[in-house]
DNA sequence: CTGGAGGATCTTTTT
DNA sequence: GATCCTCCAG
């Protein structure tokens, strides 16, 4: 079958022209395609549309993914393009790999010749390669990922003498990346900017940091885009090819791009103008690392003659769970405004539930997922969604409890624990043995007696012939300059490296990664380790040289793990699904539940407190996100009293659960609430239902817990709150709200005052700070609470 | 150079 | 509570 148009096809066939009809004409198929037919107005305007600069604005459950897939074999089915010249950029490699596979049973094999659909990250390196020497790098340049990226910066900062402590590295790598998502090179850092770090060391750092990777002959993974970006605007020519390459270009969630990636898009995009991004502004939640939602509500500005497509017809959830979300994100300002809608008419209103603590939260869930066991639910369409990583423990010590089969989507990734990067490390030096970092970290793991000092002299070698430290090592061992002891090491681990290095095309790599992690005896400190962890560990070096099979050689599996930093595990078993809001975003459930929707913890004291207005609105748009995963049921839910960092803290009812519309809402006091035996103890003062302010949150003093408000630190959180509340109109106003709003005078602590407080029994008052106290209680030692939690004497 | 003890810091999210 | 880091004694 020499007729399949693809093989025909070379990526350097730039100038090539599909003649009319394309693929799907020669392929016999009639001219209206029955993809097409199964689309609503909207998304088959948002298909249809192919020319020019197209925003389609897809809310939540809209049929997003199936527009983007329709729209990608539409224009292969009608012959605009080839697949080679559709420029597909998702943010990630899951989303990317969906992409692949659903227009893979929409057109068959075609998706094989798709080489530019994959993450922003994927299309750079892939770009970066090939003109790699023109922006100070190899071809073979190796990816930095952000520990290597720490332990760069760390050195940098040894170098000038700066106290790591007052400065962590963390912080300057976040400056950076910071930097970089604004696509600002060390020369363009606002001169204030740079002050940020160090006393306004912090752009010159970056310099350096910069310098190192090229020396290094290394990216990290902002470079991936910036360092791409560089090589269009400083070759014109350069650009011109893939401008004329990328007849088409597709952007999934745009709400998510950065400035360097909003740039980038708009030089490629410059030529034809055939952009078409997908997105809703109502699901930013990046923004954090960079995203700028302004992207997204200027498109029409960026983009002349832009079509907007709203796609409003929700496929997913009920009326009650869309009034919800609607009535929630109404609240923001900064939104394009759309109003989704749906055929459905079934479903309950959502369930809010109030719950004594995080404890008691965890139980009435399991039991709720108990109950949905018993009636043979699906447990892969049950979701619990949390704000923060730290609530996931309370659930799953339950779930462990209760025999409840549970899995962790997101968490901690597999190529980030520490045994799978040392291990990753000897495979790097092994195949690129100028990877320093790489060799860095293993060169003393397991022990061998090459540490620091040593280190040190080979790294001086290094840089006095400009080589890297693995050829310094191999050099120092023939000098005198170390004594015989580290000598002798140093010779073996040089040697052997080379002599594993002689193997990679004698061997199959999964063979000969094992015999690199035996021989070089980091599978035997493992297994001479005593901690309960080592026989995971050993587990997980077996997973990994078992995932090494699906690639042809170890190169093509180091630079997969670059870029993809997460491995995908088959899952066969049913499993309740616990995960965090964000890597929630595009995935649906049956049911879901929310839970900690409490003020500080969400929206996220940090947000507020780091970025005002524009944080809580992002936190709200969090809570839409989760709200709207969720096809029939969702549940909400509040804890009056969290553990965070072993010591409780009170906590008020989230304020986005007041904004959810009253005739959505359901509310009910925890099924197993009894209280438990902790008690408020003191104050039986009554009356304290007498305040009407208009900030109270409805949600405080339902039945039949009434009469547990009225003690005086309660009233204090109260008025607290009903303060926080009258902010809310004067938005400026936001930052540092609740915690450390200063209340009127003569409620407040001092220094040295004697306290009670329920839990913790008697103590002075230590140290005073907004209404955080730290004291020194008699029995309980020295804790830091909240100051509605204790009395005075 | 190693290992243990003690201390500080932290828990938002990802390529 | 945990992990990571530093410091100090062998």
């Amino acid at each position: 079958m020499t007729s399949d148009p693809l093989e025909e096809f070379s990526d350097d066939d730039l100038g090539y022209v599909p003649k009319e009809g394309g693929i799907a004409a020669r392929a016999g198929l009639t001219t209206e395609a029955p993809y097409l037919a199964s689309l609503n107005p909207e998304q088959r305007a948002a298909v249809e549309s192919l020319d020019g600069p197209v925003l389609v604005l897809a809310g939540a459950g809209t049929g997003k993914t199936r527009v983007l897939t329709t729209r990608l074999a539409h224009l292969l089915n009608t012959g605009r393009a080839w697949p080679g010249q559709i420029l597909a950029v998702t943010f990630t490699n899951k989303a990317a790999r969906e992409m692949k596979d659903r227009i893979g049973t929409l057109i068959g094999g075609i998706v094989e010749g798709m080489q530019w659909l994959g993450t922003f990250h994927s299309i750079g390196v892939k770009i970066l390669r090939r003109h790699a020497e023109l922006v100070g790098l190899k071809s073979d340049f190796s990816i930095l990922d952000t520990d290597d990226q720490i332990r760069l910066l760390k050195q940098i900062i040894q170098a000038h003498e700066i106290d790591e402590k007052r400065w962590p590295a963390r912080q300057l790598a976040s400056h950076i990346d910071g930097w970089k998502n604004r696509g600002l090179t060390p020369d363009k850092v606002p001169a204030g900017e740079a002050h940020a770090y160090a006393d306004g060391k912090g752009a010159l750092f970056y310099g350096e940091y910069q310098e190192r990777l090229k020396v290094l002959n290394a990216a990290d993974f902002g470079d991936l885009l910036l360092e791409c970006l560089r090589l269009f605007l400083e070759n014109p020519d350069v650009l011109e090819i893939y401008r004329k390459k990328f007849k088409y270009m597709l952007v999934d969630e745009y709400q998510d791009t950065n400035v360097a990636q909003y740039l980038w898009l708009r030089l490629l995009a410059g030529g034809h103008k055939n952009i078409c991004c997908v997105g809703d502004d109502d699901q930013s939640i990046y923004g954090w690392r960079g995203a700028e939602v302004d992207n997204i509500l200027r498109f029409e500005k960026d983009f002349e003659g832009a079509k907007v497509i709203r796609l409003e017809r929700n496929y997913r959830s009920t009326p009650h769970i869309l009034a919800a979300a609607s009535g929630l994100i109404a609240n923001n300002q900064g939104r394009l405004g759309k109003t989704l809608h749906t055929d459905r008419e079934d479903g309950e209103p959502l369930l809010v539930r109030r719950h004594w603590d995080d404890d008691e939260e965890a139980r009435a869930i399991g039991e709720d997922l108990e109950q949905a066991q018993r009636r043979q639910e699906n447990l892969d369409e049950i979701a619990i969604l949390v704000r923060a990583s730290f609530q996931m423990r309370s659930m799953e010590d339950r779930f462990i409890t209760l025999g409840l089969p549970y899995r962790v989507i997101g968490g901690p990734r597999f190529y980030e624990r520490a045994e799978i990067r040392d291990a990753l490390a000897y495979l790097k030096v092994t195949a690129q043995p100028d990877n320093d970092l790489a060799f860095e970290r293993i060169i003393n793991v397991p022990k061998r007696g090459l540490g620091d000092v040593t280190v040190r002299k080979a790294r001086a070698i290094a840089s006095a012939n400009g080589c890297s430290l693995y050829r310094a090592s191999r050099m120092i061992v023939e000098t005198d300059e170390l004594s015989a002891k580290p000598r002798g090491a140093m010779r073996k681990v040089v040697e052997e490296f080379s002599r594993w290095r002689s193997l990679i095309d004698a061997m199959p790599h999964t063979e000969l990664a094992e015999m690199i992690l035996d021989e070089s005896g980091y599978t035997e400190m493992w297994q001479n380790d005593k901690s309960p962890q080592a026989p995971g560990r050993l587990e997980n070096l077996k997973e990994l040289v078992r995932s090494m099979e699906e690639f042809e050689n170890l190169a093509g599996f180091l630079e997969h793990i670059a870029l993809v930093m997460d491995v995908e595990r088959a899952e066969t078993d049913q499993k309740v699904n616990l995960m965090t809001l964000h890597s929630a975003k595009g995935l649906e459930f049956d049911t879901v539940f929310l839970p900690g929707w409490e003020e500080g913890l969400f929206p996220h004291q940090r947000s507020l407190d780091e970025n005002g207005r524009a944080g809580l609105e992002e936190e709200r748009r969090l809570a839409y996100v989760g709200i709207t995963r969720a096809k029939r049921k969702a549940v909400l839910s509040f804890a009056q009293n969290r553990r965070v960092h072993n010591l409780w803290q009170n906590a008020l009812p989230s304020r986005f659960l007041d904004e959810l519309p009253e005739a959505n809402v359901e509310v009910a006091e925890s099924p197993s609430s009894y209280g438990g035996g902790f008690g408020w103890g003191a104050g039986s003062g009554g009356g304290g239902g007498g305040r009407s302010g208009l900030g109270e949150s409805r949600f405080e003093n339902f039945e039949p817990f009434n009469n547990t408000y009225s003690t005086p630190g309660w009233q204090r959180a109260k008025e607290r709150h009903s303060s926080g509340q009258a902010m809310r109109s004067s938005p400026s106003l936001i930052e540092g709200e609740l915690v450390t709003t200063a209340e009127p005078s003569a409620e407040r602590f001092v220094e040295g005052e004697i306290v009670n407080h329920e839990k913790f029994g008697p103590g002075v008052v230590t140290h005073v700070e907004g209404n955080k106290l730290t004291i020194e209680f008699e029995n309980a030692g020295r804790k830091r609470v909240l100051d509605s939690f204790v009395t005075r004497g």
